[in-house]
RNA sequence: GCCGAAGUGGCGGAACUGGUAGACGCGCUGGACUCAAAAUCCAGUGUCUGCAAAGAUGUGCGGGUUCGAGUCCCGCCUUCGGUACCA
């Protein structure tokens, strides 16, 4: 028994494609459900099997609602701007435009094969001109508008001007950047420029010097969630610190809304924690430290006003503007060359110099509000400059960083807090000491008392911050969407007329990095512009598109607005989002942060764009390594086995990825070459053709073996690991080859029954026979020995509608726990026992390809056809589980407590008879055996145990 | 350090609100078919004792709650993921 599922993939593929099955309308009267995948980054190295697993899930569900009488949204795009796309295009010297096209071409015919139901109609990519059009409207709707945190949402930045007119900016209450106040006649004398340079400080994107994360080798900044230990996330180079014009979006302005919305999302606990604590809110006070003998004032923030009393000194980061107006003349050599020295320090520096403290004195010293006592003003690079303000008070007595910097720089320590036994510094138990009013109380106490203290003497005020800062929105690269803004002679910026955008990427041939500068500056065609104006020249980073791609889809062909307002209204949000983990604070957050300003504008009808998440684990590869001697030994490179030199020093060892099917034994601790292995790996890499490979039983040398005895056989042992699947370790698995191997519904189930959807676990084709077997074992459900299609109209027993009531029940509600790896084992029995039963019978069977239609979309629909339904099985309605078949054996544990003693029992009620009927007859036997018992409640569950309370 | 998730046979993993632990698949063992192999089918398969019936034991470790714990509570250990001079 074969089935020829070439032919039927082939077949419904184009059915499918022809009929239009899976193109959807948002005029339709049923209930809509939005299920969107993650869209990829079309790479130069098209799909491998891990990319997949999310967009079958995905699928799954959407095929199972499209069955359950909603109208499904599902769509796929691609997100082809930004660094990986140029990257590749620069290593393989191909334009973008070209790489992302084929790319493009070669991911949508991977994805065809696996017989996903898209509508592709939809398609949206993120480089085409009518979509990016929409990115930089929504940029240039972010540079006019201001947070207003009176009214708590983005408002136009024409009313804040109005404002300024009228009164200047004193009462307004603004998430913004700007320090000082001025009057109304104050803005009327500015000038043009420094007019925009305020406003620059209330617009939601704007532009400012800052701190900046730079990559020399990528030649670009990055956004802090590009950068993780010090080093690129792409590519993994250098970051330093860098002072830069640079546009940015104030994201830090909807922190607080970022944060508690998040309790309104079916989030997973741990993607919620992941954001929460890249927000980081921590509340606290901010306050005043006058500096002695000046008119300078240093104003701090800390979480911890209780330890007042203990602080002894004070901590400005090195880049404080205030450094070098308090510093005293006699230090200024001393200060300076501290400041020089944290410059040359790389971000990585910092991370790896752990703990090692270095500071220097400015001379200068404060007031402690509280105290009066005069303590010293330091400088160290342990405080940030752009974490709260700056500047720390330092209590060496309740700081551990404190206490390691005093003790290193010989600073008093008073000890404020008197802690339990074993408590450390840090630790939040204890009472008060050496605190004056504070003495006695709780931190907690404290906290509460010393905070209304503060505010009764107008020392300072309570305050939140935030960790999250403002994102870095310029990129200093080609391949992005040109930043729709044109400055002046003067560098006022405005922004481009809407009319005129989008602004489209010139056509480069050189669109290497260039320095400081984007490609683009070097275009000055392109810079100028005909009324004397010059062109911004950074273009956006790669979240830009991806930060409300999703809202495209509902109306991807709309000329005059991002997406129609029926459209929008229809599809409102959407409902199950599946993708990795590794946009937690990327790409999730930015998304966020962008839809609650279009909400803010009215422009969407919800607050969240994603209403439930799933994260699907990545699929692993085995990782085969053979170990050589770095030097190479009279010219002639030598291959170990390293189960024979395990004494030997492995700094002389070099550990090459080889291909893994190369191997005997892949994955296992015998994973070993053979002398067939060896021949294949020369072969593949001529390089080492003269190479001498040392194994088990001998040498193998230019294509001849010398054995050490009189063995046979020999093996060059590999070291096995599980690890990322990826170009570099030679262990990618294209989908192609497996769906072309086992068939497109083969391919499918058997990424789901691999084990649960968000966990990560390794691709071992091993296991895959078990899954191709259940297929064949399905259709042979329906299908006489000599492969006829054979069904039959007898009426189902009792027994076999169980089976399938019992699947049905199952698979329904695993579907909706999104368990599909369960769901799978569900349809294996049912089809091991139908088989048993050697039931062919119509009124069973047919329920069941429909259950499983969602998982196999190919053999089911050929299936259906045989059965002789002229309608695509996936408009079919899913099969409704009867409970009338749902009560199972009943097993009873009465339990007796008499006084102190107790007495149990248990018996399964009548086994024999497993339906509703069984469980009446179970009561009576129930109760005929608890007679003179004295029972206080007996529970039924159906399907469950009883509980009898007595 | 802090936050989060998870530890179950030879392996991947089931067990939804506490209720017969190990579903389903892989692997392995034996058998059928075959000249033989592949494929397929049947039976067995946590561990220990036993010919068997059966018994004991068993979900990372140590305690606890409960008639009953993989599941709940307390204290540890290990692994993975995130994050960090964040004041």
């Amino acid at each position: 028994m074969r089935i020829d599922f070439k032919t039927i993939e082939a077949k419904w593929k184009s059915a499918w494609d022809q009929n239009k099955v899976y193109q959807v309308t948002h005029l339709d009267g049923k209930p809509k459900f939005y299920v969107l995948d993650m869209f990829p980054y079309p790479s130069g190295s098209g799909l491998h099997v891990g990319h997949p697993l999310g967009y079958v899930a995905s699928d799954i569900i959407s095929r199972y609602k499209r069955m359950s009488g909603f109208n499904v949204l599902h769509p796929m795009g691609f997100d082809a701007f930004g660094l990986p796309a140029e990257q590749y295009a620069i290593q393989s010297n191909i334009h973008p435009v070209t790489a992302t096209e084929s790319n493009i071409s070669r991911y949508k015919e991977q994805l065809s094969n696996i017989g996903f139901s898209y509508d592709w109609s939809r398609e949206v990519r993120t480089c085409d001109p009518a979509f990016y059009h929409w990115t930089q409207w929504i940029f240039l709707q972010l540079f006019s508008h201001y947070y207003d945190q009176d009214e708590n949402k983005a408002i136009a930045i024409s009313s804040l001007i109005a404002r300024f007119q009228k009164s200047g900016n004193a009462g307004i209450n603004a998430a913004t950047g700007q320090e000082s106040e001025f009057t109304h006649d104050d803005w009327q004398r500015m000038s043009a420029k420094e007019q925009d340079d305020v406003l620059m400080n209330y617009r939601l994107a704007f532009r400012k010097i800052s701190y900046v994360n730079w990559c020399e080798a990528l030649g670009t900044v990055l956004a802090n969630d590009e950068v993780k230990d010090g080093v690129s996330e792409r590519g993994g180079y250098p970051v330093e610190r860098r002072a830069m014009i640079q546009w940015s979006l104030r994201v830090s302005a909807y922190a607080e809304r970022l944060l508690n919305d998040l309790d309104s999302l079916e989030w997973t606990d741990s993607m919620k924690a992941m954001q929460s604590n890249w927000i980081g809110r921590s509340e606290g006070a901010q306050l005043d430290f006058d500096v002695v003998e000046s008119e300078h004032s240093v104003r701090i923030f800390t979480t911890r006003p209780d330890t007042i009393y203990g602080s002894t000194f004070m901590v400005l980061a090195p880049e404080h503007p205030l450094v070098d107006l308090i510093t005293s003349p006699e230090l200024k050599n001393v200060v300076n060359q501290y400041k020089d020295f944290v410059k040359t320090r790389s971000e990585r520096d910092r991370l790896a110099g752990t703990k090692q403290m270095t500071g220097a004195f400015t001379g200068a010293y404060a007031a402690n509000p509280f105290t009066n006592e005069k303590i010293q003003i330091w400088i160290a690079d342990y405080v940030l400059m752009d974490y709260g303000t700056g500047a720390i008070m330092a209590v060496p007595g309740d700081d551990t960083r404190d206490l390691a910097f005093a003790k290193k720089f010989k600073l008093p320590v008073i000890e404020i807090i008197e802690r339990p036994d074993g408590g450390e510094t840090g630790d939040r138990r204890g009472v008060m000491i050496n605190s004056q009013s504070l003495n006695g109380l709780s931190v907690q106490e404290a906290i509460a008392k010393i905070l209304g203290e503060i505010e009764q003497r107008k020392l300072g005020s309570r305050l939140v911050q935030y960790k999250m800062r403002d994102a870095i929105y310029s990129r200093q690269r080609y391949w992005g969407e040109p930043i729709p803004i044109v400055y002046d002679t003067s560098g006022v910026a405005y922004a481009m007329e809407e009319t005129k955008l989008p602004l489209v990427l010139p056509d480069l041939d050189d669109f290497k990095p260039g320095g400081s500068a984007s490609p683009l500056a070097r275009v000055t065609e392109w810079v100028n512009t005909p009324n004397g104006m010059q062109r911004d020249t950074d273009t956006m980073p790669g979240y830009a598109g991806s930060s409300w791609y999703f809202l495209r889809y509902m109306d991807p062909w709309n000329k005059s607005r991002f997406a129609g307002k029926d459209e929008i209204n229809y599809w409102r949000d959407v409902d199950l989002y599946i993708g990795g983990t590794e946009h937690a604070v990327g790409h999730l957050m930015y998304a966020r942060f962008w839809h609650k300003f279009l909400y803010d504008k009215g422009l969407v009808p919800t607050a969240e764009p994603f209403r439930r998440l799933v994260n699907q684990g990545m699929i692993q590869g085995v990782i085969e390594y053979l170990f050589m001697y770095k030097e190479k030994q009279n010219g002639i490179t030598k291959f170990v086995c390293t189960k024979l030199i395990a004494d030997e020093s492995e700094d002389a060892l070099v550990r090459i990825a080889i291909p893994v099917i190369f191997v005997e034994n892949y994955g296992s601790p015998d994973s070993h070459l053979t002398i067939e292995g060896i021949e294949k790996l020369i072969e593949w890499r001529p390089e080492y053709q003269d190479a001498i490979f040392e194994c088990t039983q001998g040498t193998y040398h230019q294509g001849k073996f010398t054995p050490k005895g009189t063995a046979t056989g020999s093996k060059l042992y590999t070291q096995s690991e599980i690890g990322k699947m990826g170009k570099r370790y030679h262990n990618v698995v294209d989908p192609n080859d497996v769906v072309a191997k086992y068939g497109a519904d083969c391919f499918r189930m058997y990424e789901m029954f691999l084990g649960p959807l968000e966990q990560s676990k390794p691709w071992d084709t091993r296991n895959i026979d078990g899954v191709s077997r259940f297929l064949k074992k399905f259709w042979s459900l329906f299908h006489t020995d000599d492969d006829r299609f054979e069904i039959t109209d007898e009426p189902a027993t009792r027994e076999e509608l169980k089976i399938l009531h019992q699947a049905i029940k199952h698979v329904r509600s695993d579907i909706e726990r999104l368990s599909l790896n369960t769901c799978i084992s569900h349809f294996m029995t049912a089809t091991n026992e139908l088989k048993k039963l050697n039931c062919q019978k119509r009124a069973v069977l047919e329920p069941i390809v429909l259950l499983i239609a969602p998982f196999a979309p190919f053999i089911s629909e050929e299936i259906w056809e045989l059965l002789g339904h002229q309608t695509s099985v996936h408009l079919a309605e899913y099969p409704e589980f009867n409970p009338h078949f749902l009560v199972e054996d009943v097993i009873v544990y009465p339990v007796c407590i008499n006084g102190k003693k107790r007495t149990e029992a248990s018996f399964d009620l009548n086994a024999s008879q497993k339906d509703m009927e069984s469980t009446v007859l179970g009561m009576e036997s129930v109760q005929k055996w608890l007679e003179g018992q004295s029972i206080k409640k007996v529970v039924i569950v159906p399907g469950r145990m009883i509980n009898i309370v007595i």
